[in-house]
RNA sequence: UCCUCGCUAGCUCAAUUGGCAGAGCGAGCGGCUGUUAACCGCUAGGUUCUUGGUUCAAGUCCAAGGCGAGGAGCCA
């Protein structure tokens, strides 16, 4: 028996008598019982101490223990539908408490409501209420059902570097330090040209790390440093790369959904539209969302919706034509097919179509918007060549990766999927600057 | 970079046409045997973001600046 247990498992020890090492999250007393909301990281357990159960001394200090003490408690495990918590249902009757640190009393988060500011300024102590802490573990879940998911599918984790000599898509948009004698360098917006390496020697791979875009994108969508896993995979076509695409996004769910249960009730989370989540997921080609849009553009009757609608065929779609797109679906959405033009210099052409490139996006329901974005690569070495002239980028700095192309070119393809939309997702939060512990903003750096 | 909005007690917010600076929570004290962000009573708590201007009078109107939020563009 371990001299302690977790709350997350306390429905095994109903009867026995338990010690909980925790924090109090809320206190509340009634005369002669005092309420004890105590945390220990697996779970919140409502603790109940009667004024004759306990020594009077200890009755007295609990009456006034501030928010956020330290304490190991110790008492009976019962079943209770009143109590409070997560998993809750439980509580545990006090005999005796261990205050191993009195609180100060000036805790700045307290119960009741927030701003954004004062919340982010204080986030290394927002993490521990309820709905941030919840929104974590779900963001473990998913990393964890990532990986789970690629490593049983014949993926090979291959870590890439973060400093790097060049952008895969020009340098504007990139954080930039000094290395050494060597210039420039800079932190990484993608693994995948690395990973185009990769896969010639271990066929599948993925990398799974923080990527860093120094866009000035003030959004409820965006972080300058964020998570994003990258698979990539060789002897892979569009179609396949949808296929690994759905399977993957829908094995995170159904773990999040069997592991994550009580966190997302916490988050009162309407869990039935994830459940319905199931592969195959609709795919429409950009021509049919443009003609789609005009058409609902058309039966628009206010003029300003009308007006932001406005959409013509080689534009990239903003988030108002995503918003209208997604009315109709319940399921996750491929959108393929993009124009060259609005894409990434590396994706394959349409076969006789070259305004037309193999990309992918994914949009996610209820308004989440764009979670992978991927396409087909390029396979021939005088098409890449020309299309990294065509962007004006330095071609000594790709010279490793156009070599990729002269020594057994496949057909290969692979995707990134943004970790903290995909948590915002499955949440339902609004921002997904909570997706993530400490976020990184345009207007933040602490803490 | 552009557009829109905001800044008042530790926190969340109110303050009518320009006319005495307010409430809830939090904190302190007291009460209560089933609270769920408990409730009830009392107490303390203010450079109204900054600077300048208009006015008998500015939280409120004007100008400049600062900080933040949402959105556009760009993207995962």
């Amino acid at each position: 028996m371990p001299d302690s247990i977790r709350v997350a498992d306390i429905a095994q020890y109903e009867g026995q008598e338990v010690t909980v090492k925790g924090w109090v999250y809320n206190r509340t007393h009634k005369g002669k019982l005092v309420f004890l909301l105590v945390r220990d990281g697996s779970g919140f357990v409502q603790c109940v101490a009667f004024k004759d159960d306990i020594e009077e001394s200890m009755f007295d200090q609990l009456i006034r223990l501030p928010q956020e003490s330290s304490v190991v408690i110790t008492g009976s495990v019962r079943a209770d539908k009143r109590a409070p918590g997560v998993p809750g249902g439980y509580e545990i009757g006090v005999k005796q408490v261990e205050i191993l640190q009195e609180a100060g009393q000036e805790y700045p988060m307290s119960l009741k409501e927030h701003g954004v500011d004062f919340a982010l300024d204080n986030r290394h102590l927002w993490i521990r209420m309820p709905s941030q802490w919840a929104i974590l573990r779900i963001r473990a879940t998913v990393m964890s059902a990532v990986r789970e998911w690629l490593d049983t599918n014949g993926f090979i984790a291959m870590d890439t570097p973060i400093l790097t000599p060049v952008a895969a898509e020009g340098t504007t948009t990139l954080f930039e330090t000094e290395y050494f004698d060597e210039g420039k360098a800079y932190l990484a917006q993608t693994g995948q040209l690395y990973n185009e390496a990769n896969i010639f020697a271990f066929g599948k791979v993925y990398c799974f790390g923080p990527t860093f875009r120094a866009e000035k994108s003030k959004t409820r969508r965006h972080l300058t440093e964020f998570w994003m896993v990258e698979p990539e995979i060789a002897f892979c076509d569009l179609d396949q790369l949808m296929e690994i695409e759905e399977q993957m996004i829908t094995h995170i769910i159904q773990r999040v959904l069997k592991d994550r249960s009580a966190e997302l009730k916490s988050l009162e989370r309407d869990t039935e539209k994830l459940q319905k989540i199931k592969p195959p997921f609709p795919r429409i080609s950009y021509d049919e969302a443009v003609k789609t849009l005009a058409d609902i553009r058309e039966k628009e009757m206010d003029r300003e919706k009308k007006e932001l609608l406005d959409f013509e065929w080689g534009m990239d779609f903003g988030a108002p034509h995503e918003t209208e797109l997604m009315a109709h679906y319940d399921q996750p959405l491929f959108i393929y097919g993009y124009p060259t033009e609005v894409k990434a210099f590396y994706m394959e052409p349409w076969p006789d179509r070259p305004e037309v490139s193999k990309s992918v996006d994914l949009l996610a329901p209820e308004g989440y918007g764009e979670i992978c974005g991927g396409s087909e690569r390029i396979s021939d070495p005088d098409l890449l060549l020309k299309r990294i002239h065509e962007h004006d980028l330095p071609v000594e700095a790709f010279k490793w990766y156009l070599e990729l192309r002269q020594f057994g070119s496949v057909t290969h393809s692979g995707f990134g999927m943004g970790v903290e939309r995909v948590v915002a997702w499955i949440c339902g939060i609004e921002h997904i600057r909570e997706a993530i512990p400490f976020p990184r903003t345009i207007k933040r750096v602490y803490p």
